[in-house]
DNA sequence: CAGTACCT
DNA sequence: TCCG
């Protein structure tokens, strides 16, 4: 996998393996883990807090009638709705008739650094998913494909207790590799992996010190 | 777009 | 299993 910067906090998916995992290094050009870029999240906390007090946190559906584990809100310009008719992006809250919370200028200014970081310059995020994961929630692997304009970047922000990140390819049945992400990672995926499959596994019982038994992640989407 | 068989 |  492509290196797209040399310094001490950027490593990139093959990083994370271990030496039995070897053979998946040239698979992973245009995806990075910046572990901790997003340092103990103190800016990010309270704005998260201000966001899902607007537009709380409730557990979307699925088309096929599926109640997801992951709890889920956002904020932005756009957010990323599933319901008994699909997955698509709407400009209001289902829950208020509002439009979504606007997106906190500390989100929008770390997505846009940690996608220059991983190689992806003028990253203007419009959308910013809010997934609240509890001990047992988890998302199976997907691709992100609801938006227009897939030259532009994924960048996922890991709050609170562990997960495992699963990364796999451009078809499903492709395998995965796991990363395990921690409070304060980044990840991002552009380019060539911005199709690329990903999931997280069943999040375990843990506790984090400010977040409790529960994982927050924040992805950032440019949408329109 | 609803939801079976599958076996992650 | 179109983000169980």
């Amino acid at each position: 996998m492509t290196r797209h910067k040399q310094d001490g906090l950027t490593m990139n998916l093959f990083d994370s393996l271990d030496a039995g995992e070897l053979w998946q290094e040239a698979l992973c050009p245009g995806a990075a883990v910046l572990h901790g870029y997003a340092g103990d999240g103190r800016l990010l906390l309270p704005a998260v807090h201000d966001v899902t007090t607007l537009a709380p946190f409730r557990q979307m559906v699925t088309p096929s009638g599926f109640r997801m584990s992951v709890a889920m809100s956002n904020c932005g310009s756009f957010g990323w709705l599933s319901d008994k008719s699909g997955y698509r992006y709407g400009s209001t809250d289902p829950l208020s008739g509002r439009a979504w919370p606007r997106m906190p200028d500390s989100f929008a200014r770390l997505a846009s650094a940690a996608a220059a970081q991983a190689g992806f310059d003028g990253f203007e995020p419009d959308a910013c998913l809010i997934n609240r994961y509890e001990p047992g929630a988890r998302l199976s692997l997907h691709q992100d494909k609801d938006e227009r304009d897939f030259s532009q970047p994924i960048v996922s922000v890991s709050l609170g207790i562990p997960a495992v990140f699963l990364f796999g390819g451009l078809s499903r049945t492709d395998p995965a590799i796991r990363v395990l992400l921690t409070h304060g990672d980044v990840v991002v995926w552009g380019g060539p992996a911005r199709l690329r499959y990903h999931g997280v596994m069943p999040v375990k019982e843990h506790n984090h010190p400010i977040m409790g038994r529960c994982r927050i992640n924040l992805t950032f989407r440019k949408v329109m």
